[in-house]
RNA sequence: GCGGCCGUAGCCAAGUGGUUAAGGCAGAGGAUUGUGACUCCUCUAUGCGCGGGUUCGAAUCCCGUCGGUCGCCCCA
């Protein structure tokens, strides 16, 4: 680029054009699947006071530490652009004391912001698309987020998606696991690649993350978390799994999917994918008791998920082009008076719901014709002097070339008689 | 934040030190001043992400920088 001109800052990116085809169809296909299931959306704000984000993501990870958009207002408020959606969303509910008030469910769709390194599927202003389900501790809850994950991924027709299972039990469970696990990797410590030496003592659980074949070498033989589990953590964990089999949903028991922080309970979930490389997660969510009460409120059972949109972007394009919705009638127009007419009748045909462009070129009638061609028109309507005196407007329809000759006004007011034109032409909804 | 690769028009892309930077698609105009699809012609980068350096000469070599991409980290 010029040192002078303009560009999208790192990590950001301008979605326009055929692309924008998909966001809207993946939140159409979102709407209609979560709406049906009576989940509310909510919006919450972009920024936040940092203190939510640091207690609700965890003081100790990543994203607060190194990854966080934060800054002081002019009012001296250190506030930070949200990293994650869910945070915000148990701020509201507290907030509007909607905790005691019954099982609530909402879902949210939006910007959010992590200072990274960019990548294909990894932005810093990224989008997610996620579902939290407060009050209810039954395991039904937890198929239900899940099942509609499903059902969401399902709509959109991605092939080649895997539904991990694992339970990483109660606080109690987990630290008794955590215990047995530290000891054993104890005497390998110095073998273990670097990043799982610091784990080791900050957050050992996520040792079984690493991608280090050394390290998951190590790992074959060691304790494995679904054997600490507590009683209640297991019924609960066989609970889900009965559900997941019954509505027909095919998972795979993943022991290494672990959540490193306390609040996170039982349940923890990720869908994967084999076509994005490194960025393979395109969603996950889980469990997480403490959450609630962690940022201050009556301490309430939660579970949900949150999906990364760009990457099930990525994904649907990998499916191939999408055609763009084709215009049903593109009107040119040349001559003294032929731009009130083409005015005129871009109105009544846009009132009957048709999509309708008129040309602006004033160019000659043959170069308009050319782009209603182009821009894959199903009719053409033609205006010139002639019509503007005899009222009587030539439509052509492109595929045939067949014309005919509408009345104006009246004719193209006639809702029943172009209804019965394009009855017969495939309109595709689709991606 | 770390390592590798890459950056020529709106898009794809040839050129890898020698005077005027191929070609294709898209776009504009014309052959065709009232009728599209095919065909033909013309136009569209004083410029090779940006800045500096080496050289008689740089898209090409070097340094820096910005951006993308792959992997790590992290996560969705």
């Amino acid at each position: 680029m010029t040192s002078a001109s303009l560009q999208a800052s790192r990590g950001t990116r301008d979605i326009w054009g055929s692309e924008i085809l998909l966001w809207q169809f993946l939140e159409q296909q979102a709407r209609d699947i979560l709406g049906r299931a009576n989940y509310q959306e909510i919006r919450t704000p972009i920024f936040e006071a940092t203190e939510l984000f640091s207690r609700g993501i965890g003081e100790g990870t990543d994203i607060v530490n190194k990854e966080m958009y934060t800054f002081t207002d002019r009012g001296d408020r250190s506030l930070t652009l949200r990293p994650e959606g869910t945070a915000g969303v148990v701020r509201s509910l507290i907030e509007h004391k909607r905790l005691n008030q019954g099982v609530q469910r909402c879902w949210y769709q939006g910007a959010m912001f992590r200072y990274e390194r960019p990548q294909a599927g990894r932005q810093r202003q990224f989008h997610q698309l996620g579902v939290e389900v407060f009050g209810s501790a039954d395991p039904r809850a937890d198929v239900e987020v899940m099942a509609l994950a499903w059902e969401f991924l399902q709509a959109l027709s991605l092939p080649g998606l895997t539904l991990e299972l694992n339970s990483v039990g109660d606080p109690e469970d987990r630290q008794r696991y955590q215990a047995a696990l530290v000891e054993y990797l104890t005497p390998y410590a110095q073998a273990l690649d670097p990043d799982s030496q610091v784990r080791l003592t900050k957050n050992p659980l996520r040792i079984w993350d690493s991608k280090s074949p050394a390290t998951q070498d190590i790992l074959t033989a060691a304790p494995r978390l679904p054997a600490y589990l507590g009683s209640a953590a297991q019924a609960h964990f066989e609970q889900v799994q009965a559900g997941l089999t019954a509505l027909g949903l095919t998972y795979t028991l993943n022991p290494r999917l672990v959540r490193g922080l306390d609040y996170y309970t039982r349940t923890a979930f990720e869908i994967t994918t084999t076509d994005l490389g490194a960025q393979a997660a395109v969603g996950g969510g889980g469990r997480y008791d403490g959450l609630v009460q962690a940022l201050g409120g009556t301490p309430t059972p939660a579970v949900g998920w949150a999906m990364g949109l760009e990457r099930l972007v990525v994904l649907l394009q990998k499916q191939g082009e999408t055609p763009a919705p084709r215009l049903d009638f593109y009107i040119v127009a040349q001559g003294e008076g032929t731009g009130i007419l083409s005015l005129q009748i871009s109105q009544m045909l846009r009132r009957q719901g048709f999509r309708v462009e008129i040309d602006l070129s004033n160019s000659a009638l043959g170069k308009q014709l050319k782009r209603a061609d182009k821009l894959g028109s199903h009719a053409c309507v033609i205006l010139g002097e002639n019509e503007v005196q005899s009222q009587q407007i030539p439509v052509k329809w492109l595929a045939t070339g067949v014309q005919e000759w509408v009345d104006f006004p009246a004719g193209f007011a006639d809702d029943e008689r172009w209804r019965q034109k394009f009855a017969a032409i495939p309109r595709p909804k689709g991606p």
